[in-house]
RNA sequence: GGAGACGUCGCAUAGUUCGGCCUAGUGCACCACCCUGCUAAGGUGGAGAACCCUUAAUGGGUUCCGUGGGUUCAAAUCCCACCGUCUCCGCCA
């Protein structure tokens, strides 16, 4: 949900917002009107409301006899209230629908344009050279008995995976190493659930024009959440937090599931896009005003993670039409994958600013001692994905890859990961 | 899955019998001030959330007693459904 006083100060912001996304532009005028038709419902029916309550007030105090009389002449007034109310709740609800569909308005920077229209903020590391032709990660998977897709869609069906023996530890160990380095920057960790209620999901803004995307228990009425960001901004869903001693940061560790419902024939093999896959997500509950340089530090510690991973890698500033609804401005990091010939994305982080603290009630208390929303950020410090650029990236020519200094730690001691007999 | 108890504005509670004196009382904690020569005790006042109108500050109104419906002129209070917590029983990887 936007800002109100914003969409009602300055909706020309809002318009250039949507349009730089791509978005409907004339939604903002119905919005304005919808507020002001709401307004007035309200207003009607608060006033119809008083009256009645004063007369209320009346019937109580008046004497038996007059009661009959009094009765009747409130009949009345209680049919006008009534449709009053539900004017107003109709009108309510329209407001609700048309402002929810306003995406968040993207912050001073952010490129206009879709997928294509990103801005490349950094490009670190030399891209690996092999005198050999590499070979990608699920050929490397197979030969190192990791990877397992052929029994992955024997059970469960196509873009499922096993991950077998070194496979599931490299998955283990990358999750921990990004653990060790969440809770050193002060990341309280949590084990999230995986299904949800469609208030949270709303909440999240991953029911609206994605919602294909999500798995749905209709039995239940609950949702597989594709990420972990989902329970934990819900997490303080409703509350009024006190972020007087600083940030409130999170890792939540969970694993999501993505329909991938609009990827078609897009990355069919291997591990690069697959139903379900582990996540380890920061989310920073922060005060608006240090919403920015919370993100540049999410980033930061998502960099910090590939450059120890030895991965080669760039930064892009996506653009307003590549946002979530919920996003203001969104960092990419892409790995370089050296057989796609490609940078591909491992993490993602998105400032969210006040749009989803205002959807799901999320608020601190100001100095003047008012209620404001929190600015909600997340980002992926590590993912089942990074084994990808990780194999390929530290393949040799025998099909053994080697494991970066920083992981070895999590994979008791091992150097080198060697193809088996 | 079955039976029962419960859900009140931070916490704890009163109020639900029998609908209107509830504009939801009280205690604790909290804030300001006062008093007392010390961080104790006491006194006075303030203080919930959301929304609408109004203003320079302000002031006024409406809604909220787990959630959503219903009955009624009027609902914390009566009825229905749902959610959650606890106790017991059953079932089960």
């Amino acid at each position: 949900m936007i800002d109100l006083q914003l969409l009602r100060d300055n909706p020309d912001a809002v318009r250039a917002s949507q349009a730089a996304r791509g978005d409907s532009v004339d939604l903002v005028d119905s919005a304005l009107a919808a507020d002001a038709a709401r307004r007035n419902a309200i207003s009607s029916f608060e006033n119809l409301r008083a009256s009645q309550n004063a007369f209320g007030k009346r019937v109580a105090a008046a004497p038996k006899e007059e009661k009959q009389q009094l009765v009747a002449q409130a009949q009345s007034l209680a049919a006008e209230v009534k449709a009053a109310s539900q004017a107003a709740t109709d009108a309510e609800a329209e407001f609700v629908r048309l402002v929810g569909s306003i995406a968040n308005p993207i912050l001073g920077g952010v490129p206009a344009g879709g997928e294509d229209d990103f801005v490349l903020l950094k490009t670190v590391g030399e891209k690996p050279e092999f005198d050999f032709e590499p070979r990608d990660h699920l050929q490397l998977g197979e030969l190192l008995g990791a990877i397992d897709m052929g029994r992955g869609a024997k059970v469960s069906g196509a873009r499922f995976s096993f991950l077998t023996g070194i496979g599931a530890r490299l998955e283990l160990a990358i999750m921990n190493m990004g653990l060790d380095r969440a809770l050193a920057g002060g990341f309280i960790p949590l084990i999230t659930p995986t299904l949800v209620k469609p208030e949270i999901m709303r909440g999240t803004g991953f029911l609206g024009e994605h919602s294909d995307e999500v798995y749905h228990l209709p039995a239940d009425d609950l949702y597989l959440t594709g990420t972990s960001e989902v329970a934990l901004a819900g997490f303080h869903a409703d509350e009024i937090l006190d972020l007087t001693g600083g940030p409130l940061r999170y890792a939540g560790w969970s694993t999501c599931y993505r329909r991938e419902a609009g990827s078609g024939g897009k990355d069919t093999r291997g591990i690069i896009r697959v139903h379900q896959f582990n996540k380890l997500e920061m989310f920073s509950y922060v005060l608006p005003e240090n919403a920015e340089a919370e993100h540049e530090r999410l980033l930061g510690y998502q960099e910090e993670m590939l450059r120890a991973l030895g991965l080669s890698y760039r930064v892009i500033d996506t653009a307003a039409g590549d946002l979530g609804s919920s996003a203001a401005r969104k960092y990419d990091v892409e790995a370089w994958v050296p057989t796609q010939g490609a940078y591909r994305e491992l993490t993602s982080t998105s400032n969210c600013t006040t749009y989803q603290a205002r959807r799901l009630d999320i608020r601190y208390r100001t100095e003047s001692g008012k209620t404001a929303p929190v600015a909600t950020l997340n980002g992926t410090l590590a993912t089942t994905r990074w084994i990808v650029a990780i194999l390929e990236t530290h393949q040799r020519v025998d099909g053994s890859v080697v494991v970066p200094d920083a992981l070895r730690p999590y994979l008791g001691g091992v150097e080198l990961i060697e193809p088996i007999g």
